[in-house]
RNA sequence: UGAGUUGGCCAGGCAAUCGCUAGUUUUUAACUAGAGGAAAGUCCGGGCUCCAUAGAGCACAGUGCCAGGUAAUACCUGGGGGGCGCGAGCCUACGGAAAGUGCAGCAGAAAAUAAACCGCCGCGUUAUUCUUCGGAGUGAUGAGGUAAGGGUGAAAUGGUGCGGUAAGAGCGCACCGCAUGGGUGGCAACAUUCCAUGGCAUGGUAAACCCCGCUGGGAGCAAGGCCAAAUAGGAAUCCAAUGGUGCGGCUCGCACUGGAUUCGGGUAGGCUGCAUGAGCAUUACGGUGACGUGAUGCCUAGAUGAAUGAUUGCCCAAGACAGAACCCGGCUUACCGGCUAACUCAAUUA
């Protein structure tokens, strides 16, 4: 059985950390839709934080649809990632896509880390 | 059956698997609960908190038929006036224009101490025609009278008829309308097929200034309280003085500054405020109703880098607008569809 369960442990809960990642993120991948930063760290499992900006996504009910959707793709991925922090930040246009249309994007890039090594 | 009016309700359902937040327990698990009718806009009204015990006057803002409901309102209920609709019903910032100031394009003669463009009327002067020689008619012109008729306008100082007159005119009369006072009905707004008086004023605009009545102190949960790394030196209480400084837009006014005594103060961060409430359901009684009073039962989200979801399957009417952030009561705006009650109009059948 795989672990999926997704606590706060697996959480950015604070500014800090966050600054922690914007000041040199090690990963930066990113398509249409999604901007993925993270930082190697030596915790025992990876960590996500989510930002969807009001003035990107501008009604509260579709924000919160998006952050599900990274949330949930993060929960089922979670046990393949090495010890990482990551930032996903939603871009425009994301409220116009269905939910089995936003996957594929990213699904693509959450894989497209898990393929990274952390660089010793 | 069709068209319509008003009110109320629902807001996909079920199952399996994997998750999130909170609570409880026998705590590495199980059980329970987990967004809305608008959670939205932040347009009003409150509660709560601090500022001064939240006071007085001015200014400013809001509000505006009457009565009631409510914690309160700009909301709701009932009633009145006006307008719209065949009707059920709907709309209505609906106090004051005889306190003052201002404003009114175009058209029109004139838009406010009314006014004479055309027209109508007699009078004077003059030209001319006719004449029974008294005058009569026509044209031009002058000073007047006239608000009947025409024409302009959203609006032109009551309407119709008769009398009256040179022509006219509430100039007089009748009826209708209007105003004022009284009576009557109503708590009141107001109504009045009651009575009297008055020939009739007082044009419109107050979502123009304004006047009048009523209401409003300010800031907001990032309020405020507690614990407290860092950092800076002050803070609280009592006494004296009435000079200085500060304080909602201003004034009254209030606070601080001085001395003495005491020792804590407070940013990041954390905890709290923060879920028992103008609460919900059922029911009885009072009330036309909004609503009130009583009884019984219930506890029903509480996150904080921010939970309430994902996948799969089945069913149907095929799922819109949209996400709590201190809490309530309203209003407004957004919205796929569907259900339901009462009523109105039209057609058909009996």
């Amino acid at each position: 059985m795989v672990d999926q369960r997704f606590p706060k442990a697996c959480r950015l809960l604070d500014s800090i950390s966050y600054e922690q990642v914007f000041n040199k993120p090690a990963i930066r991948v990113s398509n249409k839709y999604f901007l993925i930063l993270g930082n190697w760290t030596e915790l025992e499992q990876a960590r996500l934080g989510v930002i969807v900006a009001k003035k990107n996504i501008a009604k509260a009910n579709q924000r919160n649809r998006i952050k599900r959707l990274i949330r949930e793709a993060f929960r089922v991925k979670k046990s393949s990632f090495a010890p990482v922090d990551l930032v996903v930040m939603a871009r425009k246009g994301l409220q116009l896509l269905e939910n089995s249309e936003c996957q594929p994007y990213i699904h693509d890039l959450m894989d497209e880390i898990v393929k990274k090594k952390p660089s010793t």
